[in-house]
DNA sequence: TGTACATCAGTGAACGCGCGTTCACTGATGTAC
DNA sequence: TGTACATCAGTGAACGCGCGTTCACTGATGTAC
């Protein structure tokens, strides 16, 4: 029998505990609401229950915030590519596995984009942008950050004698380039709305084309 | 022998004669400085030489002005498509031009986002995004949309027998796909900062998977 | 051609808003003796 | 085990800022007579 809470949770300790993982989290909130224009430091803090200025002790500023659930977003795109790839079947030939490893990627990049459309631009606008993409704040439960999840899979590729060694450098810019337009046109552009019957269609439909340039 | 103009233009007349145009103008200049967030109303009025509310009889709110200036981009991205198209060699068979056209679109799409990255972003959030994008406020010169030249130079390339019609259908969101992705990566993802010649590169190669993969 | 008047583009002052950030403070915690 | 004290996480009030928008107004323009 809960009392019936309004508002932000009352504390009950002075010291909150854990105000920085709150606060991230509350962060990741409001990413998801409104993408990354909404992660507001004052709201953020609201949520939490705190006194705006309690940020200050553990962010410089709302830059460091936005950037430490920028991190949280990348995780959390890389957790979905991971799940889309644990739900492939196994025990295939290689070229097959390797095949359906890069399909795996591109799908749970679409799907991540369309059911989490304001983490995905939140993924997309640290400061640094990806330049450290191999920071283990981005990365999934794996280890792995997005970026390093494709590379793996063209690896694969190349291993299982797929894709010609001499294509395989610059490949996974090609491939997130196909990968990533298409998503910003499912969730901001014209192809917005679309069901997702279509949807996955036209990912696949990507994907295959991908698959045949590379 | 001009007097030294500082801040706004002073009028000399009470009325402004064309106040609806310069406005959009000097949205345009603030889109191109920062992209669609830096489209502010007041300072747009400021830059005009205007009081602030002057700007309401013209526009219904800032969101009326950031259409307008995002129907500007899109203009001016279709006429950069079609500078790239008219710089083209004339006088091959049918089909070496028709796969011509298909690179000229794509080349002039990654030239305008790497040249003017701020009216690039703005050109697409208009809040109809790109749902009416047959609207003449965003065609080039010719007539035609960013979308319609792409859609165009397709055609062209089932004219001459390159593609077969029956990939066609659903074509434009697949090249469009491809370039658009690789345009965000190169102006606010990892590949920023490339040179000239490695992103050219980068966007040839994209061009040829799509064309070996549509 | 001259004058009265309606129109309406642009003025200027004001509004409330929510933001990020600062600062002197308070009070719970944990450590040293 | 008990007490003094340093630490530092969180408080609360305040700041200046620039924004979008409103409203009663002013004055140039063009039209009707």
């Amino acid at each position: 029998m809960k009392s019936p809470e309004t508002g932000p949770p009352r504390r009950k300790t002075y010291r909150h505990g854990d105000l920085r993982r709150a606060l991230v989290e509350a962060g990741t909130e409001l990413a998801r609401e409104g993408g990354p224009d909404a992660v507001v430091l004052r709201e953020a803090t609201r949520r939490v229950g705190v006194a705006p200025s309690a940020a200050y002790r553990h962010f410089a500023d709302r830059r460091a915030l936005l950037d430490a659930v920028c991190s949280a977003a990348q995780s959390a795109l890389a957790v979905a590519i991971e799940d889309e790839l644990a739900g492939l079947p196994r025990g295939k030939d290689p070229a097959e596995a390797a095949r359906a490893g890069l399909r795996g990627v591109g799908t749970g990049y679409l799907r991540f984009a369309r059911s989490e459309p304001g983490l995905f631009r939140t993924a997309f606008s640290a400061s640094d942008n990806l330049r450290s993409a191999a920071s283990p704040a981005r990365a999934g439960e794996g280890g792995l950050t997005p970026f390093q999840l494709l590379g793996a899979a063209l690896d694969e590729l190349v291993e299982a004698g797929v894709l010609p060694p001499g294509r395989r450098t610059g490949a996974e810019f090609l491939a997130w380039s196909a990968v990533h337009g298409l998503a910003m046109l499912l969730i901001d552009g014209p192809l917005r709305g679309l069901d997702e019957a279509t949807a996955h269609n036209a990912g696949q439909r990507l994907i295959d084309m991908v698959e045949r340039g590379l």
